[in-house]
DNA sequence: CGCAAGATTGAATAACCTCAACAGCTGTGG
DNA sequence: CCACAGCTGTTGAGGTTATTCAATCTTGCG
């Protein structure tokens, strides 16, 4: 009973300061005031987007800024990203093309959004996408749509951090990356995002990343460049 | 490099089945005809709704169901239940009265619902739940605000999930009852369920409750009923 | 080249889990 | 009424997994 005596004195549950809280802001976005057909949504919506263009690291919106826009990715790769106070950071999503950003929220973000790759966005002014919803019931079917298989993705993604082990996960994570048939990943995020995304550290997932690779149930040509020779074994692991 | 090498071997990963899946399916549920008015939904939908009764512990419905009906919750508690092929769970979302669940669905159930407490919904035919949303704007919007929540609610378990030490995530789940400045919990959920919402184990459910109540940061009069006596603990554990 | 950032690897540690025993409560049946 | 079984919850001891801390390697990039 000694550890926990001591734990109760000084009150316990203390946890050590992660070091580094690298992402910075980035100096203003370009936005180009050509108006860009979207494939994929309705008339009336084309009339109120921008686009904005973002590089690479550079931070689009800080969780707890005022959700002024909606956002849908045109190209490149994004993250949604949550922080607690003293600096654990987790990412509930890597946003692509066609994903939306801040349809759901409230007044505020209640995540950030970052870029990992040099990105475009349209932008959306967040009231009037509001009301053009209402007034176009094929835009609001859609975005009810969207809302509903990112509920479904996080759901998912709960059972993951909630019950799956780290080499189940990186299963989990490798094997979404390659849904048609083609076993050739290219990863743009780096360990750190993915052990973020994954409840991780890099480490455990640099572990287990090797693991699999000693295993030949992938193999590497560089960190972001996977190929997996084992599906099988890795649908076995992933479980579900 | 010897113990890592006898994984590699066996190709390790490996994971136990846990001993006990016990639930089960009970006798059907009680329907009342009655068309009950529920506050809070639109007028059309009330005419489609059918009162259901469920007891403690029987299933709704299970995953990979058809998800033929949209059910509302009026009364008593339910879990959504989500499992991996060894029976490893995981609960979603405690559902309370004026939570909604199945409307995100796709063709099937993505994970199963299961009374808590003997409870009473309202059920709706899934496919003119559509249409009614579609033709009514308020009942549209409605809906979609809960679709919104419940999305903000996941990303919010999973940064949780992904982050949280087993003190936090409790100190957080049991904040989550006390909103509105009461002190006094009720927990209907068993210890079990509680610790398959958070990701733990109900043993260390167990351990991190005692140690919150030999702080004196809560006061027990049964295992379901907790007074939080030192809230402001509890939120700086809780973190966010 | 030399530096910085990302990735990998190793050793030690901590957090949580597993297994096991036991306590408390509830309902059942003699 | 009491004995007993069954279930939930608590507690302890020991093991496993993933983390932490640290060193090393790799890869651009000015």
């Amino acid at each position: 009973m000694a550890t926990a005596q001591a734990a109760l004195q000084t009150e316990g549950f203390q946890r050590a300061l992660p070091a580094n809280l690298t992402t910075r802001r980035y100096p203003a976005a370009r936005s180009t005031d050509a108006v860009v057909a979207l494939p994929g949504i309705a008339g009336p919506l084309q009339q109120l987007g921008q686009t904005m263009h973002y590089m690479r690291s550079e931070v689009v919106e800080d969780a707890g800024d005022p959700a002024d826009y909606v956002y849908k990715v045109v190209s490149g790769t994004l993250r949604a990203v949550r922080l607690l106070a003293d600096g654990r950071r987790h990412i509930a999503k890597f946003l692509t093309a066609g994903d939306y950003f801040g349809i759901a929220e409230g007044d505020d973000y209640t995540s950030g959004l970052e870029a990992i790759t040099d990105c475009t966005l349209m932008r959306y002014p967040r009231n009037k996408f509001q009301t053009t919803l209402e007034s176009d019931a094929a835009a609001g079917r859609q975005l009810f749509g969207q809302i509903c298989r990112q509920l479904e993705a996080s759901n998912h993604l709960l059972l993951l951090l909630g019950r799956k082990t780290a080499a189940e996960r990186l299963a989990s994570f490798l094997l979404s990356f390659c849904q048609h048939g083609n076993s050739e990943i290219c990863l743009p995020m780096c360990r750190s995002d993915i052990a973020d995304h994954l409840g991780l550290t890099i480490e455990t997932v640099s572990r287990v990343i090797t693991k699999f690779k000693q295993q030949r149930w992938i193999s590497m040509q560089d960190a972001s460049h996977i190929r997996i020779t084992a599906p099988d074994k890795l649908e076995a692991l992933a479980a579900n």
